[in-house]
Formats: structure tokens, sequence, C-alpha cells
DNA sequence: CGGGGTTTTGACATGGGTCAAGGAACGTGG
DNA sequence: CCACGTTCCTTGACCCATGTCAAAACCCCG
């Protein structure tokens, strides 16, 4: 159920069976939504957290002029609001952009393991730092990539997250959304998306459609995001 | 003598006496350096984390380009790589902007502290929470702001920041970076930050000169950022 | 087979980048 | 305390990546 989690945990450090029964017992139920539903509010007060199972979700602030930046996107086995465990509230909103399962972890499950299992704790407190550590990632990428670097960056990006969790085929992944979503988490504008995708296709180096990418030439892409995945965190270490 | 940092922490949330001073007693010795110097290089195997006592400093991490972009400025107080406490090796560099003074932390103080002191542990989790907010924040900066915003973003962020170390005087604070540095936390060219900085001091909205910023129509500032201080957690509660 | 949401494309506008040069500020050595 | 070099700031002229606006074309899905 909360397998995708999990293997994430695993592939960072060892998970005793005691830690992996305590986190499989703290899920009290499941909730699925349809897409384009806004799940967490910016403000909410929260008494639990919830993990995404299945589809995509975003984290995103909603700007005055009407636009959306999306701060990270969600796949399955992504806490999305973690750290609304420490922060009781939350600074952005949470919705699906397809439709999505959650596993609901209420926060008094989360105390109890901090409590009484340190390092148990340390691995989750690791999630929240690896989130950050992704924004940080974005914080350059919006800082100074072109629209090229950024899709690039996006599609390497996901390719190993989701690999992580074992939704990627080989060089391909699905992926359901719209340019103009793309666009609100590269900070370009949907027709810019389009260009920018069309020049990757006619570069060769991967291709967005009919919700899939498929990345046609690595290298190349590596080379026009300058993609260096130290920031995932890939390497398993004790903590 | 890392009172700015016991301030931020009772600014959230109370520590006890008995918190206080294990959090006194983890820190082993200081360390000066002067300006422009990188103090932790990308990569680096981590045994301590670094807490910044005085001076600024910054994340950052190095284009191929030759370009760098800052992904946050450390104020008096911020612990500048606590996440390397959970990471082990760390994805940027961190380097002094101004002479800066460090107080050095082991990691097996703070592997002490996870194991047996859950609250403080839990505040020391909400520290890294709260990085992660101030990354959102520049997302949207970055993705969505023009250059009057990203600017004004910045030096209201910082006020309140330096506010709660007690480093503003009324709406003057000390900031003594160039303007190439503001550009390499903007995500813009020195030249045009010096063209935005025309244009804010022209509109009587903020100056920053000769080390100084100082906010002359915060409402207006406000504005040109749609700022909202939310992201920032400065309300009390129990974790 | 009709109609909403997408994707594509073209023509044009603009915020911010680039290049270049002069001026102010400031630390250092004489 | 001055002279000088170096770094930083400022401004102008020009350019380009990306935004804007608008209209087709496409594509599901009902």
């Amino acid at each position: 159920m909360i397998d995708h989690f999990i293997a994430k945990l695993r592939a960072r450090d060892d998970l005793s069976e005691v830690e992996e029964t305590a986190l499989r017992a703290a899920v009290v139920q499941t909730k699925q939504f349809r897409a384009d539903t806004t799940v967490i509010r910016s403000g909410d007060e929260l008494t639990q957290s919830w993990l995404l199972m299945s589809g995509f979700a975003a984290r995103f602030k909603d700007m005055h002029n009407g636009n959306r930046q999306i701060l990270e996107l969600n796949i399955p086995g992504d806490f999305v609001d973690l750290h609304g465990f420490l922060l009781k509230t939350i600074d952005h909103s949470v919705g699906t952009l397809t439709p999505c399962m959650f596993a609901i972890v209420p926060h008094t499950a989360l105390t109890r393991i901090s409590e009484e299992m340190p390092h148990l704790s340390r691995l989750l407190w690791l999630q929240t730092v690896l989130d950050a550590a992704i924004h940080r990632e974005w914080v350059t990428t919006l800082g100074q990539r072109p629209a090229t670097g950024r899709l690039a960056q996006l599609f390497l990006e996901l390719h190993y997250r989701l690999n992580l969790v074992g939704l990627a085929h080989g060089d391909e992944f699905d992926f359901p959304l719209t340019q103009s979503e793309i666009a609100e988490i590269t900070g370009l504008t949907p027709v810019h998306v389009n260009r920018t995708l069309k020049a990757l296709r006619e570069r060769n180096l991967a291709t967005a459609r009919s919700g899939k990418v498929q990345i046609l030439d690595r290298t190349g892409l590596e080379l026009e995001a300058g993609f260096d995945p130290t920031y995932l965190n890939l390497t398993r270490r004790p903590r």
C-alpha cells in the first residue's frame, strides 16, 4: 500500500521489520481524488499528512495575477506534506494533476514515532531534507537555466525519481501533464513550452507526447541541462 | 554565543533549560573566516554542522558557465548545513560573503540529541523545514516575479528574518553585499540589478546603498513583491 | 459528429541580457 | 595623508529569449 514510500526509504538506508510495521500501522485510511482537485489549501491547519500512492500531484502557490507556480511535482511514494507535521500550517496548496490515491497518516502517529523510534524519525526527517534539495535544484533551474535546460532538467529528474519507485520503463515514463502544467512548473508560458518541446524533439533529445515522455539522447539532454544527479542523493548511507 | 539561534527556536516554541543547555554543550569550537571564502565544498563528506554566529554567508551552486546561483542567504542564527546531518554529503557549497564567525556542532552531538531528546529533535527538524519553506518562496520568486518584485521580496524577507534575531533597526538593516551578489541571489545580471535598484529608489520604495538597506514604503514594496510572510512561520506553536 | 480543451504556429512586443566605457569609492603602500 | 590600483557602480546602445495575442488545427470523449 505504501510500498513506493518504503522503497524510497530502503534506497537510502536500512529499515528494520519493526520500523516497517510501525509505518504501515501509521496509515489510517486512504482517499481517492479526481484530477485537478485541491487537496490541501494554503493556510489550512493540519493534523495529518498525506502520502501519495498513485497519480501525479503538485505543491503550488497561487500568485496575485492568477498564475500559479508549481513548487514540486509529487509522484507515488512522496509525502506531499510531511513538513506539515512540523509547521502545523502550510504556506502553499497541494492539488492533484491526475486522479490520485492518498494514504493518510495522522500527526499523532508521527509524534509517537518521533518519541519512540529515533532512527525511523531520522529517516522521515531525511525525506523532508531531500525535498529541500529538490527545491534547491529548482531555484538554480529557474534562476539560471534557459527554457530547453529547464525542460531537460524536469525530464531527467523525473526519470530518476520514477525509476526509484519502479515507475520508469527504460527511457520512457508516463507523464500525463498538459503543456500549461509544464509551464507552471518551469516558470514559462504554455506557448513557449510548446516551442521548446518542439526544439527538443527536432534535436532528437526527448519527446513528450500523448502522456509519455521518452528520453532519446540521455547524454545530449544531460548536457543541455547541465544535469548532475547528486542532489537526488541516490546512494545508501547509514543515518 | 549561539544566542541568535536560540532566539529563533524560542520564536516558534518553548525551549526548556535542559534543551538549551544541551544545545550550548553541543558546540565544540568556533571558527572565523574572511569574506568570500568557501567553507564547505559541494560533495564534501560532513561530520559536523556549521552554525553562523555573525556575518552573511550563502549556500550556492556553481554552474557550468561560471555563474553561480545563491540558493539561500544565511544570517546570524542560521544553521548553514543542518541538512548535512542527514545527507552526510551536500549538493551545494557554502561560502562567506562578509567576514563570518561560525560555531561547529559535531554530528555525534546531533545524533545524541536525536536519540535522547525528541522534542528538541523536532525543533531541529523544524529548522530544516523552515529552510525548505524559504526555498519554496524563492522558486516562486524566480519563476514568477519580475526584477523589481525579486528585489522587493529579498529586502522584505531579510528584514523579517533579521528582525527575528534582533539585527534590524527600524526600517533599516545592514546589507553589505555587492550588486553582483544580489544578482546571484535573484537570477539577474549585475547591470539589471543596478537599474532595478535605481527604479526602487526613484519610486521611493527602498534604497540599498553603502552597505545598508532602508525600506521607505513598506506597503508599496509589499505590493510590488506580492509579499506574504506566512512562509516564514513567525507564529509560536507547540511541536 | 460536435464541441471543449488542448496543441501548434505566426507576427509582434518587451523585459532583461550583453557589451562597453566612464566615474565613484575604497583599501594599501609609500 | 596622498597616490594609485582595484573593485564596484552607473549609464548608454543594442540584442535576444521569452512573452503576448490571435487564429488554426487537432483530438478526444460524449
